[in-house]
DNA sequence: AGGTTGGATCGATGCATGTCGATACACGGT
DNA sequence: ACCGTGTATCGACATGCATCGATCCAACCT
């Protein structure tokens, strides 16, 4: 149950995936693996739900604390955790009854990473804006 | 044509949004602006036209350099370009005939931001189940 | 074994969205 | 004033996706 994620954290090639999507022109795969990662975080109820598990302390958040939370049936917010979980961003472990989710925080420093300008950036800031 | 965007970098209130998506639980209104931010970054194309405008040296590209990076048709790319503009990712300026666009770094480093945790997370680490 | 409860999967449905061709709009040039 | 070119908008179509109720599976408890 635990790891079917995306492979954009994993060793195998093709995926370790950019560096820097905001300096080097990504390539269709890589976009694709990507997009794939933030088309999960666009949705508001998956948002809601990563950040619940995030931000729990312990690190671990029982399914059945989460249903409650919306106003959503459970076959619902179980569709919404399982596409978190194919997306790399969120990892679940069964204990007895409950199944309880926990942050992959490889994959959101990941995507920190990947959105944030390198220090010496190639953008404007100084650069003329001559339209002034 | 420059700014209607989101709200998510305004000084506006509500949108101010969510300096902690991984420490604080998200309220409805917060997601649902973020959500709107994350989904446009959900698509291939998008991450693809995001990267070739932010990597472009001088910070600026114009549509014309923009469409025959892809096998799509020029209203679809205008389209995609309206949603990262929407979404408050990118801007453009009308100089002639030509319409330019540019990223909106404010808007990644806030995303970087909110994609990384606290230094002293509130992550597993140590933590205590008392339910176990 | 049977019953109960937590959670995932399935199939259907309605809405959102990516794509296109056609068309409209904005400029610059003649 | 007209034409040509670069972009944006429009309307249509097909696919994708969020959601639900029904059902199934797993684990625990008598």
């Amino acid at each position: 149950m635990s790891n079917q994620e995306l492979g954009l954290l994993g060793e195998d090639g093709l995926t370790v995936c950019c560096p820097d999507l905001l300096t080097t022109p990504l390539d269709e795969d890589q976009a694709v693996e990507l997009a794939k990662v933030f088309k999960a975080l666009g949705d508001p109820v998956r948002l809601r739900l990563l950040s619940l598990i995030a931000s729990r302390a312990g690190g671990e958040v029982c399914v059945c604390d989460l249903t409650p939370a919306f106003d959503l049936s459970q076959p619902t917010i179980s569709h919404h955790l399982k596409l978190l979980r194919q997306a790399g961003l969120i990892d679940c472990e069964r204990r007895g009854t409950w199944v309880h989710y926990r942050l992959v925080p490889e994959m959101t420093d990941r995507l920190a990473g990947i959105l944030t300008r390198p220090a010496g950036a190639p953008l404007p800031a100084s650069a003329c804006r001559t339209d002034a």
